[in-house]
DNA sequence: ATATTTTACTTAACGGTGTTAAGTTACAGA
DNA sequence: TCTGTAACTTAACACCGTTAAGTAAAATAT
């Protein structure tokens, strides 16, 4: 009993081990530059142990994905006790863009790299523990369908402007991270970002009080 | 004379070669896929000879970044006879998710990929071929100004409000393209794209009459 | 206590990548 | 005819993700 609990621990031990290590270069230097072969280095194994851990190199940034998001989600939690929900909503518009600025590599991972969702489409069956992902998605729609229900955006589906708004963020992000904004603007780079966040706030202000065209 | 200008104009078409192969597999199989050997090999050069013509991959993926700049220049081309500058702007915006649905890999490269931007890191001295990509943007911004000088987004400034819309509009197509949305609705998948589009023409419709908070 | 199976891991290899140094061949100009 | 240069290739370096086969130790069964 406690012996084979004792291995079972330490596998356990050192998938995590592996994960933390593979986040630690990953938020170093990228998903481009962490091999299998770096993690293994690192935690001095041979590159094929990881193999018994993990199904494959998507599988390993799956797992971080996930971790993206549990982090996400943190950023969110504060806003839950701002009580209106128009101002919930820009809240978390900001606290979005906050994110992706604080941790471009882990939102890189979650909203531009490819890999994660290769993972997502090898399982497919299951899937079942997106849950995170959802999470933070449904905060979004459930704030605004409350915003609707107290008048705001008359006319509108809910989903549609929850994905039109996380749209608007993550275009600000993407853009960033990916080093679109120096190419078109002489304004020094956080600045762009943020002042474009700040114009999402006034779009949103701007939009609610008219009826539909 | 003539000679040497046969010579020159042989060297010219190799690169041209080089560069329509790299398209057509680029287009193909998209960027990850497409290797300067796969590029040699359809070509029936040796892999070394395309460095005789190009830097780098980067620098290969940075003239098929341009390429894509004019056919996105020719989507909004279009548009230029659109008299009423808000009229404009909306069909902008349109073209422009219409141009990233159907031309997905040049998007990817134009808007996503790093490479192209490792390639214009690199030269930096004179980087004064970025025309195409200035043109694209400074019709936007051009049509934004109009809109300002018509009394449309009262007290906005042009160019936040240039790249706050590029951002809407890059959002929606970004998250298509990297797959993203399946993840987080049922709708069917252009639908959500497209749908998403509609609703920034409904965003700009009811920004405009309002005065700022 | 011995034999067998299972676990945990490694070595070696396959087939790919971008890139560079060194070598070859053919041709233009002296 | 000789020489230098232009155009191209061969071979190699140092990586990559991944898999098949092998090893050594520990657990289990006899």
């Amino acid at each position: 009993m406690t012996i084979s609990n004792r291995k079972e621990r330490q596998k356990e031990e050192l998938k995590a081990k592996i994960l933390q290590t593979a986040k630690a270069l990953f938020m170093e230097r990228g998903y481009e530059e962490t091999s299998i072969r770096n993690i293994a280095e690192r935690i001095e194994y041979s590159p094929t142990t990881i193999y018994l851990y993990f199904k494959d190199k998507d599988d390993i940034f799956y797992a971080l994905h996930r971790e993206g998001f549990v982090l996400l989600n943190q950023y969110f939690r504060a806003l839950g006790h701002v009580e209106d929900p128009f101002e919930r909503l820009k809240a978390i518009a900001k606290a979005y863009v906050t994110f992706a600025l604080e941790n471009g590599e882990f939102y890189d991972l979650m909203f531009i790299i490819r890999s994660p969702m290769n993972a997502l489409e090898k399982e497919k069956k299951e899937e079942l523990d997106w849950e995170e992902g959802d999470r933070a998605f449904g905060f979004l729609v459930n704030t605004i369908e409350e915003c609707i229900a107290k008048g705001y955006f008359k006319g509108m589906n809910a989903e549609v402007l929850a994905f039109t708004t996380w749209s608007m963020v993550h275009g600000i992000c993407s853009l960033e991270i990916r080093n679109r904004c120096s190419v078109v603007s002489e304004l020094n780079q956080p600045n762009l970002a943020m002042r474009a966040c700040e114009m999402v706030n006034e779009i949103l202000n701007r939009m609610h009080t008219v009826s539909p065209s």
